[in-house]
DNA sequence: AAACCGGGGAA
DNA sequence: TTCCCAGGTTT
């Protein structure tokens, strides 16, 4: 039996019973695969049933404030995915009267759309034969055809992009897709694959010569950047103060205290001296101290080292919001960890 | 082509 | 600890 029919054949047996798989409206395929982009199946399952709860439709999501759609998408992380989700839902709600671009082609025009969003919506919605390739695919393949061609480079995205062409089921390109994809995620698996038990274990390239566990191939990446996150916790009475971040970094459009950053730590006499503390408490008296301990929040690429220095200012300050109503904003998890502790 | 963008879970 | 996840955008 050849690899695309062993396959889907495997995919009608073993495949699991998810949300996204009982429709085919685009608007659902496009959530739930905006959501799954590098986020494993278990982690986004939760947002998207609360998402197509709070918007069933394309519409709904498209009327929705962006503090309300990130304050949603919290603790998903990738928050570009979510401004760009709800700038395309208002897009194909006010532009395209609320209906999805059809093909491949047009559906990669979207912002937030990429080659494999494009490919899954296409293929599944509109059954178009648009292979997908996640790191699902690169790695059912490179094992199952011996293919060391970093994954990760141009060469290797060209090849395999072609390779899962040429294995596209014509006739049922939603259900190829979907199968192959389960298929890396369930049996063909990174660490422990069950090669034993494998419908493919016939002609696998990798089992044959014992490189499963070196395929697929990748390239190193860089280090691990550092940065120094000093928060001011403003105390008085009832309020505090929240920002916006604005600026092209981690967490745009998310909220967080007043932030000072700096090269490395930085003492109660550096907190109190520093330009930005005095912007924001002037020169009347003030009481400060740092709460807890410094915490290191690891993102893929940074390491956070977060500080909180509560401050009890002697003049009312700007920019201030209730403390209960602290919990209503979008904040990062670094913060949203932070609020759930120290409780106002 | 390479850098950047979160958070969590498995081994 | 390390790896990597139904990737996309920016530089």
């Amino acid at each position: 039996m050849n690899f695309s029919k062993t396959i889907t054949d495997w995919y009608r047996t073993y495949k699991r019973d998810l949300p996204w798989r009982k429709t085919t409206d685009p608007y659902c395929i496009w959530l739930s695969e905006i959501m799954l982009q590098q986020t494993r199946v278990e982690q986004g399952l939760p947002y998207y049933l609360k998402f197509t709860a709070a918007y069933p439709t394309v519409f709904d999501l498209a009327a929705a404030p962006e503090d309300e759609v990130l304050k949603l998408w919290q603790g998903l992380g990738y928050y570009s995915r979510a401004r760009n989700l709800h700038h395309t839902a208002r897009y194909v709600a006010e532009e395209l009267g609320g209906r999805f671009p059809s093909s491949y082609k047009e559906l990669l025009k979207l912002k937030g759309i990429g080659d494999y969003t494009a490919s899954a919506i296409a293929s599944i919605s509109f059954n178009e034969a648009a292979a997908v390739v996640d790191g699902n695919v690169y790695r059912v393949l490179s094992r199952y055809f011996g293919v060391a061609i970093p994954v990760n480079a141009s060469e290797g995205v060209k090849y395999f992009k072609e390779l899962a062409g040429e294995l596209i089921d014509r006739q049922d390109p939603a259900t190829f897709n979907q199968a192959i994809m389960e298929f890396g995620a369930i049996q063909c698996s990174p660490r422990a694959p069950k090669c034993h038990e494998c419908p493919l274990n016939d002609g696998c390239v990798a089992l044959r010569d014992d490189k499963v566990q070196q395929l697929p191939v990748k390239i190193r990446k860089n280090s691990i950047r550092h940065r120094y996150f000093h928060y001011l916790v403003i105390e008085h009475d009832e309020y505090t103060v929240l920002q916006q971040r604005k600026h092209k970094d981690i967490w745009q459009h998310l909220y967080e205290f007043p932030l000072i950053e700096a090269d490395g730590p930085l003492d109660k006499s550096d907190i109190e001296h520093h330009k930005e503390f005095r912007k924001l408490v002037g020169d009347s008296p003030f009481r400060l101290e740092q709460y807890g301990e410094t915490v290191i929040h690891k993102l893929s690429h940074q390491h956070i080292h977060a500080s909180f220095w509560v401050v009890y200012p002697g003049d009312p300050v700007n920019g201030t919001v209730r403390k209960s109503e602290v919990g209503a904003y979008p904040v990062p998890v670094l913060i949203a960890n932070f609020v759930r502790e120290y409780e106002f």
